[in-house]
DNA sequence: CTTGGGTCCTGTGCGC
DNA sequence: TGCGCACAGGACCCAA
């Protein structure tokens, strides 16, 4: 089974890995071995990067943010299939109770690698190449072209009740592409929003503005909680990768309905299967029985 | 303004 | 055994 893709709670758990061995830490070398990701990188990143330091890593949607010493912010995407790789010149290195592999050959997709100055290796592999890095001020990050539209953080005061109703009221879009749409609220994607409607029983085809205001108003709550369970499984994972060597990314997490199609509904008392069904090119998994 | 569809990328898994 | 193809999907871009 495929791991799940990079959303919020996949990119918090890769900034909680990182914190420990990038905050605080100069930059020794900064390498790019492939410039052609979802975008040309910036110009001249590598020198930009070597020499910084890393004040502290944030999270912003499903971007990670590193604030250098230079002033400038690192902006990472991992895209699909991006992946962190930390390791170090020798597993001696590694704290206590925390194992990381030491550094193994390069791979195909290792796009770029940044070596700190205690020893550490953090490689970035993205084999389908729709990640993304940019270098900005950090004075004008949130005014970056890739942030600035975003809508609240989910996990955010912002985030509020009578926010969403009032940005889905009468509005024709399917629920399911609402709460796609990074505008609405940052940082969920294919897999938490089929599992929020799941919980939330709303089909994901229903129009966003002709479900009823406490139903809406309801999704809050569920956003929350799908995300927040998740960020602990990735918390648990994240205990379990550094023992197995460092590669964050990916953990194991079991969804209701994403990637289900044909299983038994897990809702008690509901005798329903779970569907597919293709929206605008993506796919949503529900239960027609108890998802109205 | 809203909405929908095309595009990018490559590893995986399936049918024939 | 090998080939072709659908699929995964976030975010930008453009058209209606």
């Amino acid at each position: 089974m495929e791991p799940p893709l990079p959303e919020l709670p996949e990119v918090e758990t890769v900034r909680r890995g990182l914190a420990p061995v990038m905050e605080g830490r100069l930059i020794a070398q900064a390498d790019v071995r492939r410039p052609d990701l979802r975008w040309p990188l910036p110009e001249g990143m590598a020198a930009r990067l070597t020499g910084q330091r890393v004040l502290r890593l944030r999270r912003r949607s499903k971007y990670i943010l590193a604030d250098l010493s230079s002033g400038e912010t690192l902006i990472v995407h991992l895209g699909m299939s991006g992946r962190m790789l930390i390791s170090v010149p020798d597993g001696v290195r590694a704290a206590p109770g925390i194992f990381f592999h030491t550094h193994p050959a390069p791979e195909k997709h290792d796009h770029v690698v940044l070596d700190m100055e205690d020893g550490t290796r953090i490689t970035f592999n993205d084999a389908r190449r729709f990640g993304a890095m940019d270098l900005v001020a950090t004075a004008e990050c949130d005014s970056h072209k890739m942030l600035a539209g975003l809508g609240p953080e989910p996990l955010g005061n912002a985030f509020s009740e009578s926010y969403l109703v009032a940005r889905l009221k009468d509005r024709a879009t399917p629920i399911k592409s609402a709460l796609l749409d990074q505008r609405t609220v940052a940082g969920l994607g294919n897999i938490y929003v089929c599992e929020t409607l799941f919980r939330a029983g709303i089909s994901p085809t229903r129009a966003a503005g002709r479900i009823a205001a406490a139903r809406v108003a309801g999704l809050v709550p569920i956003i929350r909680k799908v995300l927040t369970e998740a960020i602990e499984a990735g918390g648990s994972s994240l205990r379990d990768y550094r023992q197995a060597g460092g590669e964050l990314g990916y953990f194991q997490h079991a969804f209701r309905v994403y990637g289900r199609e044909g299983g038994a509904c897990t809702t008690p008392g509901c005798d329903g299967t779970v569907q597919r069904l293709v929206q605008s090119g993506r796919s949503s998994f529900y239960c027609a029985r108890c998802q109205r």
